[in-house]
This record gives C-alpha cells, structure tokens and sequence, in this order.
DNA sequence: CTTTTTTCTTAAACTATCTTATTGTTCTTG
DNA sequence: CAAGAACAATAAGATAGTTTAAGAAAAAAG
C-alpha cells in the first residue's frame, strides 16, 4: 500500500493507531487538478475537506463590485475548505481554485463524520490543526486592525518566503487587503532604499 | 453539587458524560474581577482558558505607539484565551481585561491537557468551540479587508446588537479597525439619514 | 515560437481615514 | 454628590490608499 500523506501530516499532530488507519484509508477521494480549476463556487455546499498535496490553491469572495478577495492560500500540506459552509450546511460565498495544477485528497463530509464518530484521534487532530489556523488567523487579524500596507506586505513576504515566489503580486495584494496598484507602489517604494 | 455553566453550555455542542462531569468538576476555579482587572499581560505565558459567567472582558494589544487594538470581547458564555500563548508556551504580547466587573471560571493548561487525556469528549467540545470561533473570524477577516468602516459598524452592531449597548464606542472603534474620531463621524452620517 | 492573456508599473486626481486639538458631556469613584 | 477621569462630537489639515487609464513586460496557451 502506498504512503498516505494524510497519515504522515496527523504524525505531525498525533499519529493515528491501526484502527484509525484503516477507517480513513478507503475513505479519501485523490484528485488531479488543472490550473484555474474550481472545487468550490458561490451557492454550492462545501462538503469536502481538502488536503493539498501538490500545488496552490486559493480560497476568495467575489464582492458586489467584482473585486477578490483572498481569504487563504494552501500549498503541500495545508488543508482547505469552507468551515462555515461545511459545519452549518449553508451554501458558500467563496470560491476555491487552483493557481497551479495540484493534485490533492479529499474526505467527503459523511466520512469526516464517520471518521470523528469511530475514533477519537479525529477529534483530536482535526482540532490541532484548526487550533493552528485559528492561531495564524488571529495575527492576520491583529495586523489589518493595526498596520499599513507596507507593513502587511513585508509580514507576508517574511511569513511566505516560499509562496510569494509561486504567487502573481495581484494574489498576494488581494490577500493583505490592498489594491495591485498601490502594491506596487510600496514595492517600489521599499526597493528605493 | 450547583450546576456547572461549562457543563451546561458544553451541552449545546456535545454534552459530557458522567466520567467526564467528574473529572472537570474539580479542576474548575472561580473568579470575581472588578473592573479594569487582568487576567493576562504581556510577557506573561496564558496558562488558562477562562469561561465568562457575567461581564465582560477583552483581549487587545498595544501597539508601539501605545494604540490598543482589540481582539476580542467575551460576553456571558464565551471563552476566552490567547491560544498562541497556551499552545506554543510563549510569552503573550496581549492583555485581556475586564470591561465590566465579571464573574469567570477558569481551567489551568495542566487541567486541559488532562481533560483531553481522559476523555475524548473534551477533544470533541473544544474542536467545536474553535471551530465556530475560526469560522467567525473568517468573516471578520473577509471584512476588514473588503469593506469600509461604515459597513463594518453596521456588521457590528446588526451582530452584535446587546453588546454594543454596553460597550463604548472606542472599544467598537479599535475592534472594528478605525479612529474612535472617525467612527464618530461615519455616527453621524448614518444618523443623519 | 507566436499569439493571447495576464501581470506589473506609473501617474494624476480623488476619497477614505487619521491626526491633532478643543469643548462639552457622561461615567466612575472616593 | 463632588471631583476626576473617560467618552463623544466636531473640524481643519495631513496622509494612506483607491481609481482610472495606458503602455511595457512577462507568462500561458495554442
């Protein structure tokens, strides 16, 4: 059987027994994904957790003006899905799309409650890793309450290193909360001095 | 024995059994605070989720220029912490006060670990708690960096219509991300239409 | 490798929000 | 209930950030 890199991420966390094991393994749905393809759009039921393998994708609003607006990038590793829509069963807002080609693992909402109801290692983990998201939201949230663009843009870069490099300046603009145009300005303005 | 308000609210989510009633029954404390009284300060490592009974507390930072930011309020029935701190074992760059005098029930780090050491519900109740906590904090992410400070407010009060009664509106102000000057007058616009 | 699409930059005019300062009002506390 | 502290309103001037538009550069797709 070949390594699941869903096992190896909890292992991270808390690694699953035997038993746990083999309740996930048949329960995850690999996908492979091609560049500005969408696994989640406005009025549809976020009913999956996805797991990126390889890739990045990008979870984003659309306002009534037509703007995005990121609301989280993952890359190898990282989990995404719409938690609101998720858990409360109502359609979503957002879209979820690939910037690159991926491959990811998704479990479907009926597994990830199997999954909880027969092994307490679920709960466990799952609640670790929202714990960590929870973390990292909390100081995106601190920052835009409190500093500038430049400020948010140099946080991002020390914070991303790697992302930014894989990311349009748009992406990461619309990600701090800033438009592409003064982005650009600071950028410039940073790499003057 | 009096009826436990963790119990009772964890009863909304996933309600306890009677092992697990009786090992968190002991491990609870009980605070009075008056007003203007901490339970955290910078530098000092958040060892404890605290349970608000009555009143009211917040959670904010001042930045370097001696500006608070506001984080987080908790009202009767939310928990609050600063989960980077417990977590990580770092010292806390945040304050939580109390706005109001309050009466909170507080579990020390040792107790939670052994909560969810001896029974899963724990793992299962918390997960919960943070995930709505997570999913509303995406709200106000999406928020902050999407929309203007009128329709922020308005988003403040329509969600949460008791609490802005009791709080001052520079308290509203540094949640919401703005000058209390600048509220004032995004006030009076939307009064005087 | 060529075409099309997307991204990046620049700049001027505009708007939202902040800063500072002042004054009257309302809470809090002794 | 009196004194001190915190809060709310207002306004002028300053700054950060947006909008619009256009052209050049880079990347993606055929």
């Amino acid at each position: 059987m070949k390594i699941n890199p869903i096992i190896e991420s909890f292992s991270n966390y808390w690694p699953l027994d035997d038993k746990a094991v083999e309740i996930l393994n048949n329960r995850i749905i690999e996908k492979k994904l091609k560049r500005k393809e969408f696994i989640l759009k406005p009025q549809e039921e976020c009913n999956h957790f996805s797991f990126v393998v390889k890739g990045c994708l990008k979870m984003y609003k659309v306002d009534e003006k037509g703007n995005q607006h990121n609301l989280q990038f993952a890359v190898e590793n990282n989990w995404i899905s719409d938690y609101g829509s998720f858990y409360n069963q109502e359609p979503s807002e957002l879209y979820i799309e690939t910037l690159e080609p991926a491959q990811i693992l998704q479990i479907k909402k009926n597994d990830v409650f199997f999954l909880y109801d027969h092994s307490p290692l679920f709960d466990r983990n799952f609640r670790i890793i929202i714990e960590n998201a929870f973390i990292e939201q909390q100081k995106r949230i601190l920052q835009t309450i409190s500093s500038t663009v430049e400020d948010r843009y140099l946080y991002f870069l020390k914070k991303y290193p790697n992302l930014s490099n894989r990311i349009s300046n748009i992406q990461i603009a619309s990600y701090i909360g800033a438009t592409p145009e003064f982005l650009s300005m600071v950028r410039k303005k940073i790499a003057d001095r």
